[in-house]
DNA sequence: GTTCCTGCAAAAGCTTTGCAGAAGA
DNA sequence: TCTTCTGCAAAGCTTTTGCAGGAAC
């Protein structure tokens, strides 16, 4: 398991967030699934195995890990909005062709926030958008 | 005005796109407000001088704004589609508390994207959150 | 026993689409 | 004249909300 599944739930106990058994189901498929997916992307996977849970408890539990500071928002291209709880520094990459959204490592240095001064800085994004490897084998006219 | 207004309508006329009314009160709205303007922002600013323009018009343009290459589109929060005409590389900082969105200057060096050999790299984003200069002033604890 | 979570249905947003009439080249 | 643009209304999507019943503690 990627991020470290049972320190996030301590987390939750800390902060009062009852541990629901559709919330840690949740909670666990972002932790083995840190592709980014989309809220639709979590219910119909966790649908199979859980058949009584619903969008809205989805989008419900979603928003209190944001608020519990577990997890955090990423929006690349409007009308998708994507979840990703790795919340160490690094880029996304997202293909035009395929949709993919790959991480990549991306350092931002001091230097580049040096204009911000005064400003209380909370969270830092990088995106790019373009073709990755596969979708250019495939078409290498683009 | 801000980005060339005049070079922009050049470059439209040789894309074969047609100079209508609306478009070039859009396109002037766009050059005269740098400020990320949403959908409806452009919209209800223009409505007074322009009383028969559509907010369907409005997206319909900036779709073909986008399409051209003269626009770019920056979501930063979700549900919330901005439009920056400003081509140059630089940062977004929204402002949690008043929502405002600033540019900075960032650059993108080379040994940035050296994880991203083989990507094919058309646009790239960074964009901070947090709290502005005026917003902190006015609220000194957070 | 309280409090919070869940699911349904409906509502609320924003953006796109279909189509007939108007305007641009 | 031909093509493209425009505006209305409706549809399409994603996300949120209200509320009654159920689960967590």
């Amino acid at each position: 398991m990627n991020p470290e599944y049972d320190k996030i739930v301590e987390r939750l106990r800390d902060a009062d967030v009852r541990l629901s058994h559709h919330r840690l189901a949740i909670l666990r498929y972002l932790c083995e699934n840190t592709v980014h997916p989309t809220a639709d992307q979590i219910y119909s996977s966790l649908h199979e195995s859980e058949p009584t849970l619903s969008k809205t408890t989805v989008y419900n539990n979603l928003n209190t890990f944001i608020n519990a500071g577990i997890l955090r928002l990423i929006t690349i291209e409007n009308n998708e909005t994507r979840y990703d709880i790795d919340v160490e520094d690094h880029g996304h990459f997202r293909c035009d062709v395929c949709g993919k959204v790959y991480d990549f490592p991306f350092r931002i240095g001091d230097e580049d926030t040096e204009a911000l001064e005064g400003y209380l800085i909370k969270d830092r994004n990088v995106y790019f958008t373009g073709i990755c490897p596969g979708c250019r084998k495939k078409d290498p006219e683009k």
